[in-house]
DNA sequence: CTGAAAGCGCTTACAG
DNA sequence: CTGAAAGCGCTTACAG
């Protein structure tokens, strides 16, 4: 049996609308007849419907999530599926249940996602970073729809971005390798045509040049952020006849195919060439050796991306941006620890 | 500017009715109106509100997602993320949305599922399985409400669910050691209170009777999925003395991390066990050697469960339930490829 | 402190 | 083939 507003009114000897405040917590209600109601709801199991409060009210208490642009895989790619779990149970706490568009339906209006998210009303926008973002996105970040940006910076008034400074990424490996007495740092980057990835490979050479270390071109290549890529990446940084010292990939799996290279050219890792990676996939641990890597903080920038959203909606903050430290996580491939896992002191000559 | 289905009526110059039946895909309607109407939605870019609809039609084209029980997290389950992944896509198709249910902010009414299905009225459920299944999914599951769910048997009228064939599971295996000669298989098996757990237990022991290999007690010992309870487990089962020639462990982390342990005693895998896991997570191609495993096809079983709600919607079909065959991944640790990848010719004597 | 009434934007018999 | 009218279940000024 499905109760209507009405049903309970009737039930408490009031009206709809009296009923209705106490649903919505208005204070100039009597207690007695606020007791009265509760009782005959909590005794009904009353839930109002969602839709006719939308209706009325113009809000939805839905979120919506936005994968935007071509993205290799929505769910199950490593990074945002840990950024949205963290959002979720954030957002929920306040209150709002997710919906996640399903492109497929629409894919010719895929597009326009500003419609879809008046069509239900949706309060407010968490959009996830691809490449190549369609240009719907601008018209949804500039609408009055609140939005925040997970790696992709919006500029709307109701908008604000979280990411991880990627700079900081490979400025921190930068450090460490130099620390370690690498002076000799090759680089597989990723997509070219990702700004993230470029954003990586400026710091990287930024940061090289703080240190005062030659930041050669040929020992830049690019990868697709898969092992193969990695494999070949690394195969071609030594057929140049030099090896490099270190090696800093832009993700774990390239990272993990270069040391299958490194591998068979019957180098060590960490003694010939120290390896850093970058994600802290599960395999990192679990590889021989353990690789070293540079993990972003997923849990703050979901919960981050949630409270931003909440103020946003609340209309208490205007745009607003917030950069993430990223963490390196030290293990032996790296050559900063030995296999027993104390640290080492650093021994490399530096330069050649 | 947001454009009600009243304006269009009177900029097309009919009432809305006819709107509204052009929107619905109506046969009756002349073709010169059809023509201008469109035209008019078109150019105003008018898109239908979602809470009305819902609100006339007591439908809501969304579909609820329930992660039932307690469940070690949410979106980033190796297993389910994939198959919500499917799920989505295929159901997308059919033009429905997700909704994430976010436990959270009803923590104290969370079992409530029905209520809250009620309330959004959505038009069916994916119910994915946890551990300690809460009553209230029980509730859901017999209410006029249609379900799916996955690795959960559901009973309602209006249900169905899909899960992989869980005896199958550990009968590949057990064929698979038999055929390459290994008749005393020890056994990592998960949390004895899951029901997925003792299905592959009892598919374990039955598979073993039906190849005349003894079943031993002793030689199955718990863990809890993660690679440091498979450590402990196969610590305990060497510590017997004896040691078994094969061994099966049902997630890959537990293999992992019994992998460890047997090489710590200085034993080679295969050559003294031969090692299998479930799951295939990315570490299992990666480590060394790389891990055989049983693979459950979680693209087919989001499909399946995508196709078999939609039917139970339309009411094209009653409760239905499928079992999906899993896929025995052979690598190098089970001893049946050498490193080159090529095939070897099964050379273990049987028993003691 | 409480209630009558209009409205949110659709759909759906029903009449013509 | 088309439209007038009632209804879906809430909220919100407004009046008292």
């Amino acid at each position: 049996m499905k109760y209507t507003i009405k049903d309970i009114a009737k039930m408490a000897g009031v009206s709809p609308s009296t009923v209705s405040k106490i649903l919505n917590n208005y204070h100039d209600i009597g207690e007695d007849t606020k007791k009265a109601v509760l009782e005959v709801m909590e005794k009904t199991g009353y839930r109002p419907s969602y839709s006719a409060k939308a209706l009325a009210t113009k809000k939805s208490n839905i979120i919506g999530v936005i994968y935007a642009g071509k993205i290799n895989a929505d769910f199950n790619h490593p990074f945002f599926v840990d950024v949205i779990n963290a959002f979720k149970k954030n957002i929920g706490e306040f209150g709002y249940d997710l919906l996640f568009f399903s492109n497929e339906k629409f894919a010719s209006s895929k597009g326009d996602y500003l419609s879809r998210c008046r069509h239900y009303q949706i309060d407010g926008c968490i959009i996830i970073n691809g490449d190549d973002i369609e240009a719907s996105i601008d018209e949804l970040d500039h609408s009055e729809i609140p939005c925040i940006g997970v790696d992709l910076p919006l500029s709307g008034k109701t908008s604000g971005y979280v990411t991880t400074d990627n700079y900081q990424v490979s400025a921190k490996v930068v450090e460490h390798f130099y620390l370690l007495g690498c002076r000799e740092i090759a680089y597989i980057a990723g997509n070219p045509k990702s700004v993230v990835s470029n954003l990586r490979t400026e710091g990287l050479e930024r940061a090289m040049q703080k240190f005062g270390i030659p930041f050669r071109e040929e020992w830049v290549v690019h990868g697709d952020y898969f092992e193969e890529s990695g494999y070949e990446a690394m195969k071609k940084l030594l057929s140049h006849g030099e090896v490099p010292q270190a090696l800093f990939a832009a993700s774990d799996l390239m990272a993990l195919g270069a040391i299958r290279a490194i591998k068979e050219e019957g180098l060590r890792i960490p003694e010939d060439i120290a390896v850093v990676g970058c994600d802290d996939i599960d395999a990192a641990r679990l590889v021989d050796p353990p690789l070293s890597t540079v993990k972003q903080d997923k849990e703050k920038i979901g919960k981050l991306a949630a409270y931003m959203l909440r103020d946003l909606m609340d209309k208490r903050t205007d745009s607003c941006s917030i950069l993430v430290e990223p963490e390196l996580i030290v293990r032996q491939s790296c050559g900063a620890k030995s296999r027993d896992g104390s640290n080492r002191v650093p021994v490399r000559q530096t330069g050649p």
